[in-house]
DNA sequence: ACCTAAAATGACAGCGCTGTCAATACTTTA
DNA sequence: TAAAGTATTGACAGCGCTGTCATTTTAGGT
């Protein structure tokens, strides 16, 4: 049942390394020979195997995604961006979750360099930004493409989302919308994306030439909890935003929430949005405003950086679009 | 850097085959030699490459996780418990995410069987009940292990939680508080664990003696939307439950928002509890009193499964143990 | 001490492919 | 039309390991 190179070769009546070639994709093949070859791989149900391919030539065809434990969704996506890019290749993901307190980790990763040499490794944050596991990556001459890491790396091109743009974009949106009064709950001061979208929202209420008041920027920590926290000092006031700008779902949930408890509607008497777009954004009643990250094109970007021919690209940043999703939870300020 | 087993041979001055044979842990290898041999690997930094054994042997060190896109919570317990067991061992896991609907699929899972073959395969719901999938790895000789399968698969053991008794616990659990008026909330009735869920609920309640109302035996879709339907229906009426088990978290969150718009206080009003423990559900807030899927020790038991020698085993099913997780959500009764 | 069985070790082929380089088949140019 | 490319194909070694089987060493029994 399982055919090999020579099976094919046999069939189609040329030599082994003529069937390398064609499967390779190598230039200087006839195309008669070429259609030979595909025929006879068909018929014969013929794949090249991987270990093989991989103990004779230099390639793998394996590339590994290593992550540490925490957003679930986060790594779904990435992995199905990652496979996408890898399938088309011929490629194989091998994942590798890792837990970023523990020592053993960077034993895992040696591991994973000595056993299986990967042609390449996809580093989600905050493994991205842990030194020692990109030295013994640079040390081992293994690609490794970091996303959205909150940190430099050097020649090493990295794949990432705008922030910025993004919270301007939902800003601006908000503004459109006939908002002028609007709230923004700060996030984790310990993540880098924190201060970038409120860079965002600063950018885009200058723009627009609205004031910000300070009162009604709160301070936040990414936490469900932290959005309540936020909101019950919004809502305390007496004078209050007519939209909410959170920095992420979490606690863009605590905020609606607690909306309610205040007896607020949303959106009529006030819209609120978040950022992420985590699975109960949707889930949530009313469905959540809120900025989708392109994270499936984040792990295929690295993915095809990692597979792609060219080693090294001039372009060292590759910022994947993000999407405004308008959902139920924003609405036109009550004056228009 | 990278030694072969031909450089560890050389340093402890034995023959390739003996480092081969202390590396595969086999028999008739002396202590003395043995420790030789270790000595040298670990002062050479030596690991079996992957590809070689592969290729010369019969094991390829490689097992794959097949999964459909849904609940990307699930994937990511699987693979940490799968990953777990193949660390143990010396293995690594691929990860295939497929789109049930796409017909490709069967093509992607016989490329993963032809160039890379993986030594098992973990199917996951509802991939396991696809017997298209399930013939191709038949036919390919691949063991694999379903994972929470809705239908038995032979000789083949499956992995699992007990349903039935989780939910017969958790109905326990809110008896134990003092509540006898429960209404139960069901699943979609496609899902297998929508009536074993309700069976548990039943055997509880009647095993205590406990009236089950049919009016507060309600319908619902396993949706966010089904709980708040079902939930306006039950608080609607004059006679109400004093708890409310949903047979998902997600229709557990919806409930509890309904609860919020009748002006009801859980738990002190009513007790709602949930099922899955889903990542919203401790976000929520009250946090919700749920059921533990042992998500993760399944994809451990599966990979073990796959990993150990004995081909066959008696036992054919195995339930993994789940865990009531007892959140704000659920509280006694005002009577007590 | 000697023979036999069992345990420990080693020699060697070969897994299925790719890299290198040589051989052959076609073109082009003068 | 012959010389000199240039494009196409093939022969063969060897990647790092394990399986098989032969060989050597050790232990056991009398």
């Amino acid at each position: 049942m399982k055919s090999t190179i020579t099976d094919v070769a046999k069939r189609a009546g040329v030599s082994i390394k003529t069937v390398s070639r064609v499967m390779n994709k190598e230039a200087n093949v006839t195309e008669a020979t070429r259609e030979k070859v595909m025929l006879a791989a068909k018929e014969l149900n013929y794949a090249p195997n991987i270990a093989a391919r991989r103990l004779a030539g230099s390639k793998s065809y394996l590339i590994a995604l290593l992550y540490d434990i925490p957003s679930p969704g986060y790594v779904a996506n990435i992995q199905k961006g990652a496979t996408d890019a890898c399938r088309a290749k011929g490629y194989h993901l091998v994942v590798e979750p890792l837990n970023f307190d523990d020592p053993s980790i960077l034993d895992n990763i040696e591991d994973l360099v000595r056993q299986l040499p990967v042609d390449g490794v996809i580093l989600t944050p905050p493994l991205c930004d842990n030194g020692e596991i990109v030295s013994i990556l640079a040390r081992n001459r293994i690609p490794y493409i970091p996303v959205a890491p909150s940190t430099s790396h050097g020649e090493t091109p990295i794949v990432k989302m705008d922030d910025v743009k993004a919270a301007r974009e939902m800003t601006e949106y908000l503004i459109g919308l006939g908002h002028t009064d609007i709230a923004f709950v700060k996030g984790h001061p310990g993540h880098s994306a924190s201060a970038l979208r409120f860079e965002g929202f600063r950018d885009a209420m200058r723009s627009a030439d609205l004031r910000i008041n300070p009162d009604w920027i709160q301070d936040g920590e990414f936490t469900y909890k932290s959005g309540v926290d936020a909101a019950r000092k919004l809502f305390n006031r007496t004078d209050r935003p007519s939209a909410i700008f959170s920095s992420n779902d979490d606690m863009a949930m605590g905020i609606i929430s607690t909306a309610r408890e205040f007896g607020l509607a949303i959106p009529d008497d006030v819209s609120i949005c978040g950022f992420d777009d985590v699975p109960s954004a949707q889930i949530v009643w009313p469905a959540l405003t809120t900025i989708q990250q392109p994270v499936a094109q984040m792990g295929f970007q690295a993915a095809q950086l990692l597979l792609s021919d060219k080693p090294s690209e001039d372009k060292v940043e590759y910022n994947m679009a993000h999407k405004l999703i308008i959902r139920e939870s924003t609405a036109k300020t009550p004056g228009l």
